[in-house]
DNA sequence: CCAGTCCGGTTTTACGTATAACTAGAGACG
DNA sequence: CGTCTCTAGTTATACGTAAAACCGGACTGG
């Protein structure tokens, strides 16, 4: 067990090559013990910077210049050191650690423990406000607790990914995953995380905790506040995505409704942009028969455009159409009349995502959430009958 | 060099401890040589799934399963076998990763090869769409290379992390950041990681690499649009932020004027929200003296509460009050009537941002890029004197 | 028939850290 | 005075991978 004299552990003062290499002495190449990689001239980003210089120091540089060992430094930098490490000794190790502007390597930690506090965030595209909201949500309890926020990188016109994983370079400790992330699910699974889901269907969870925003209680508001005002004909115009998100919200809209004899509902599928919204509404306000007094829109966007669709029709909103949105996004008040639409705590679905991934790290079992929402009435409704 | 018969390397079928633990031969503590770490009865995650069950294959394990070495399976795996290792050997090497679930663990890798493949992006807020877009641009190059992306969690509320790297777990090998986020670039420098700068001054950029908007001749071409249209007094609605992307502006619309005789020019400031936007637009259009009749903003947000305010006086918009925006968010063509705004290539931004960044690991050079900007003239602009 | 070359691997090592196990020396205490 | 404890450290090792160096055997050319 006692190691060879040719030791070349840092500790060591007479050391053949750490810091000797540069004193001159031109050793004829391939005559040491083994060269480091690094020092190879084809090297690529090191190598920009001269030889040695950029290099960062290690905890062992550190141990050098304050006198100690490795590990005490290991101990000081990790805050361990109470009662093990005398306070004079933790100085000097934090002096040097300072003037050395030493950083701790944070691969080697990451191996070293077997943990990363790394968590992967997994959302369809953060230039819906929606998930960007998540995602702040997320990122600050993150932040509270030194953990990290990796996202899935599907922006749009990337294309699924095969490999979620593969893309997140950083290695991860836990996944936090929107359902409407529909491809990326089987990879997620198959490795093997620690996963929350995101308003994902109870049902079809399996083992993973949920956080889920009562979307059904949601449109039940909307229908009961339109209903309450009078309306009977309605359309929903429904985002064209097949996600439990979208589902639950239809499926409850639909079940509201049943119970007012008379009403009528007729569904229009549009993606989620505005000029499709506008289109879609358009096509559901001309088409024959009686037109609709109220247009419930899966989300605020939709609504938006419901909202250009009436008064290009001549139609005013709300005198002669009622519309309502969904999601209380930052647009929902930027536009002329304010939307009255269902607020749903974004940031809040991020955290919570955040606090039961913690959960289930730290050996769960975690409780699945399920967060209420709010009918915000605006200017977009009113009663039927203008 | 002939190992010792007692070697506990993975290649040997005989060993001691690997899977031993379990038969039950309860060795009395500290006898053998040293126990493992994870073995201990204390630790948190895969002590929750049972002793090894969940713990991930390693490259040695699927030696073991190929029946060749280590070394063997890091070339395949590596894509780097090509005429040293046979087709066969190739295959098998695979199939039995692929029973096992291999997947490299990265933090290894990282650790070897001293790089990461990760690069971290610092934007001021995502729930800004221009820095979403951003994202989404850096991202869709990075995806196509390989690279992963990590964002500086500054959420709002979270206030100024000391250390953005040490939010950001992942190693990085690269830095890409706006300007607007300055709390964070004095740690960013300090870094001494390879930086590029979006939309920096580049007086100030020192050595990073910048990738800047042509913002001076966006709002030269908005001052052009309504000067041509006969407007002379004008409000600038100036974002509520100190930074080089609003400075540059100010300066290019005063600048513009200033070669017309007769035109006038006040400043006023608001944070960058509708409401904000409302309550100064509305003090700008209230306050004595001839009426503006031209209010050009610094984003569309601030430009979509101008026209709530405008509304709100009884002004009509365009034919009282000419109102532009910039960035052509989304939501310029959600209100109504549309934004006449400038278009920003967020995305291309991104992009540019993350291929500067590779440029720069690879060595560089690389040339400063400076985007073109557009014009898009809309439904919120006309003819002076309604 | 022998040196050289190529093929298809294996052995060994280092990356930088965290921590279990050990230890030297100083006091305390019976 | 021997032993026990406490303090303030040190030593040694493993995490999983990549890759440089090595190596046995088959083939080849002169």
């Amino acid at each position: 067990m006692t190691r060879p004299v040719t030791s070349t552990d840092g500790n060591d003062e007479a050391q053949g090559e750490h810091g000797g290499q540069a004193e001159g002495t031109a050793v004829p190449a391939g005559t040491g013990p083994r060269e480091r990689p690094e020092a190879a001239p084809g090297s690529r980003w090191p190598s920009i910077r001269g030889p040695r210089t950029g290099a960062r120091a290690t905890s062992r540089d550190v141990a050098r210049v304050a006198g100690v060992s490795q590990a005490t430094v290991s101990l000081v930098m990790g805050e361990k050191w109470r009662g093990r490490v005398s306070e004079r000794t933790a100085d000097s190790v934090r002096s040097a650690a300072r003037s050395l502007g030493y950083r701790p390597n944070l691969a080697a930690r990451n191996l070293r423990l077997g943990r990363t506090r790394t968590a992967l965030l997994v959302v369809p595209a953060l230039t819906n406000e929606f998930f960007a909201r998540v995602y702040t949500g997320a990122a600050r309890v993150a932040a509270e607790q030194g953990i990290g926020v990796v996202l899935y990188p599907s922006p749009e016109g990337v294309g699924p990914a095969r490999d979620p994983f593969a893309s997140a370079r950083a290695t991860l400790d836990g996944v936090i995953a929107s359902s409407m992330a529909a491809e990326a699910l089987a990879a997620l699974r198959e490795g093997g995380l620690p996963l929350v889901m995101l308003d994902s269907d109870p049902e079809r969870a399996e083992a993973a905790t949920t956080v889920n925003l009562d979307l059904a209680d949601g449109m039940r508001q909307v229908a009961g506040h339109l209903l309450a005002l009078g309306h009977r004909r309605f359309v929903h115009l429904a985002a064209d995505i097949d996600s439990w998100t979208f589902r639950v919200r239809a499926a409850a809209l639909a079940e509201a409704l049943r119970g007012t004899p008379g009403t009528e509902l007729s569904v229009v599928r549009a993606p989620l942009t505005v000029a499709d919204g506008l289109r879609a509404a358009e096509h559901a306000l001309t088409r024959p028969g009686p037109r609709p007094t109220a247009l419930i829109c899966d989300d605020d966007v939709l609504a938006a455009g419901t909202c250009k669709a009436a008064r290009r029709l001549g139609l005013r909103v709300p005198d002669d159409l009622s519309v309502t949105g969904f999601d209380d996004l930052s647009l929902a008040t930027a536009v002329e009349p304010e939307l009255t639409t269902v607020r749903l705590p974004a940031e809040e679905v991020g955290e919570a995502g955040m606090r039961a991934l913690m959960g289930v790290l730290d050996g769960g079992p975690v409780a699945p959430r399920l967060l209420p929402v709010e009918l915000v009435v605006r200017g977009t409704t009113t009663v039927a009958g203008g």
